[in-house]
DNA sequence: GCCGTTTTCGGCCCGACTGTTTTCAGTCG
């Protein structure tokens, strides 16, 4: 049974090839946003095909619902087949190569006849593309020179990396003579998982010296482009970065414009057209008649158009917009609601810091309650805990706790391995007597899903279990999650009160925003933690955060926003 | 191919930048 990823790339895969045999743009981009809308998607594609629903996903019409039935029941698909046919397979992956794209990669393989990328390269080290109609010597080295970044960069660059990286270029950007103001954009403001490239956004009267500030910033491998409002660069590890320099009375529409989503914005347009008005990144004009709105901030633009403000988490065309009119926007969690940090290591498994320098740095973050909740006996690769280290770390944390005396409260529990066979590492009894429990998987992710879904639900339904760890256990960028069954997960987590995890580690973010979005409208709790293992590792809670409110969770859904009294007296009543 | 408080046809963002052009096409975001 295909999944959502896997469906997702096939529909990509026909848009690929759809643009280079030269089919109406419009056409490709149904399937690109199907390919986006099932990627997107909180539960599985082949939930609403056995439910007969497949028409409700979003961009998902007659002619693709009836492509995901062929591929869910047979798991192939004639169409494809025969596309492939007339545009072979391999030459979506020209699309990849920046500055080369369908119109130009046509051209090329009806000319010279060759459909590899490789064939492509070697064509352009022969000099065989200077000649072709449209082309120069220019261009033939800029697809050389894209080929050679192709292999450089891998794929999307987690947020881990971006969001800092981001940062540094704005401070430096900000201390641009004549800067008012600069900030994220894109993708990066909307706080996803992974992005593109990163987007910064300049309010300045004067773009020169911006731009001169840019291009020269260190470890700037070479300049893509530069102009008077735009300016684009690639770093030596092929992250690309984009500026725009906006007059600072135009900032609000210029920052709007290019956070997106672009669904998001389509949507703010016609909000727009409707009243007359056409919104662009430079001002709101009228249709009829002349003159501009300006709008300096994002605020004004929302108001212009009678909307509540709408977080640039939620700019996905999710429902936000619709929510926005009705006035209905959720009251998203912040960073300052979160008061307890439920998942953290120590020295007694695999953490850097002993237990005294975490309380420690969990208090100076102002934290009220932090859980210790090191590795269990089997993890042997983490240093596991046996049933009598726990005991010796029960005694360290009465210490603690009564050195620190009430500025912490300092909880014992464990990171409780899901072993493959779907049993738990320590017996019921003694997990009775811990603080709290996670339980997570590590090993073994990749069983049949029925069989990886079965242990989950196993620690789901054993009483003594408060919290499920990184529930699919995804890797950013590099490993997908267990082949799970999330929806079944989901609602045994609503009925057994178990906590769902977002863990806030920039290489986790798992739950990812969709799932948790379903997770919490099928009823189940959920909780933002850290993983810390050191004391920086209480720093990546924005991360978590940031995806708790792309999933529309309000401080009421989140465990850890509970005062001290409340969260002690949940986990007592669950035992 | 999808979508619809201006519906079942006719839209679907459009402007900046670059290179190959001699007024524009392709790419990108």
């Amino acid at each position: 049974m295909m999944n959502n990823k896997q469906l997702s790339a096939v529909f990509t895969l026909i848009a690929n090839l759809l643009e280079i045999k030269g089919e109406i743009i419009y056409k490709t981009l149904a399937y690109r946003k199907a390919a986006e809308s099932l990627g997107a998607l909180g539960r599985e594609a082949s939930e609403y095909w056995k439910e007969g629903k497949l028409l409700e996903v979003p961009g998902v019409g007659k002619a693709i619902a009836e492509k995901i039935d062929e591929l869910l029941s047979t798991g192939k698909l004639e169409f494809l087949e025969k596309l492939k046919k007339e545009a072979p397979e391999s030459l979506a992956a020209w699309l990849q190569v920046p500055s080369l794209g369908p119109k130009k990669a046509a051209m090329i393989w009806k000319t010279l006849h060759i459909t590899t990328l490789h064939e492509l390269e070697a064509a352009a080290k022969a000099g065989k593309l200077r000649d072709l109609p449209g082309m120069g010597v220019k261009s033939e080295a800029a697809i050389l020179e894209g080929i050679a970044s192709l292999a450089r960069r891998s794929g999307r660059i987690p947020l881990g990396r971006a969001h800092p990286l981001a940062q540094e270029i704005i401070k430096a950007l900000k201390s641009v003579k004549g800067v008012v103001d600069a900030q994220p954009a894109g993708s990066l403001r909307r706080m996803r998982s992974t992005v593109g490239d990163l987007d910064i956004l300049v309010a300045a009267k004067d773009s020169a010296a911006v731009m001169e500030a840019f291009t020269n910033l260190k470890e700037v491998e070479r300049i893509l482009g530069k102009g008077d409002t735009k300016s684009s660069i690639e770093f030596f590890d092929g992250v690309r970065a984009q500026v725009w320099v906006h007059p600072p009375e135009r900032f609000g529409t210029a920052l709007q414009y290019a956070t997106g989503s672009k669904d998001h914005n389509v949507k703010l347009r016609q909000i727009a057209l409707d009243q007359g008005l056409s919104l662009s990144e430079r001002a709101f004009t009228r249709v009829k008649g002349r003159g501009e709105i300006l709008c300096a901030t994002e605020e004004e633009v929302y108001k212009t158009l009678g909307l509540q403000y709408v977080p640039p988490e939620l700019r996905e065309d999710r429902g936000e917009v619709e929510a926005a009119q009705a006035n209905k926007l959720p009251k998203l969690i912040q960073i300052k609601d979160i008061k307890s940090d439920l998942h953290m290591h120590s020295t007694y498994s695999d953490g850097k810091f002993s237990m005294l320098d975490m309380a420690k740095a969990a208090i100076q973050r102002g934290l009220k309650v932090i859980a210790f909740t090191d590795h269990s006996v089997s993890l042997g690769v983490a240093n596991g805990l046996s049933m009598e280290r726990h005991k010796q770390q029960a005694a360290e944390i009465k210490k603690i706790q009564k050195q620190l005396g009430d500025e912490i409260l300092i909880l014992h529990g464990s990171e409780v391995e899901i072993k493959a066979d779907g049993s738990l590492d320590y017996p019921d009894s003694f997990l009775a007597s811990l603080d709290l429990v996670v339980a997570s998987l590590h090993s073994s992710l990749r069983q049949p899903r029925e069989k990886v879904t079965q242990r989950l639900l196993n620690a789901i339904r054993n009483p003594h279990v408060d919290i499920i760890g990184h529930p699919t256990g995804r890797e950013i960028p590099d490993r997908e999650g267990a082949d799970l069954d999330m929806e079944a997960i989901f609602q045994a987590a609503a009925e057994s009160g178990v906590a769902l995890e977002i863990n806030a580690h920039p290489s986790r973010l798992d739950l990812d925003d969709a799932f948790a979005r379903r997770a919490k409208d099928l009823g189940a709790l959920i909780s933002v933690n850290t993983d810390a293992h050191a004391e920086d590792g209480f720093d990546v809670l924005p991360y978590g955060i940031a995806t708790a409110r792309r999933a529309w969770l309000e401080a009421k859904d989140v465990i850890n926003s509970w005062s001290p009294k409340k969260l002690t007296d949940w986990l007592k009543q669950r035992g």
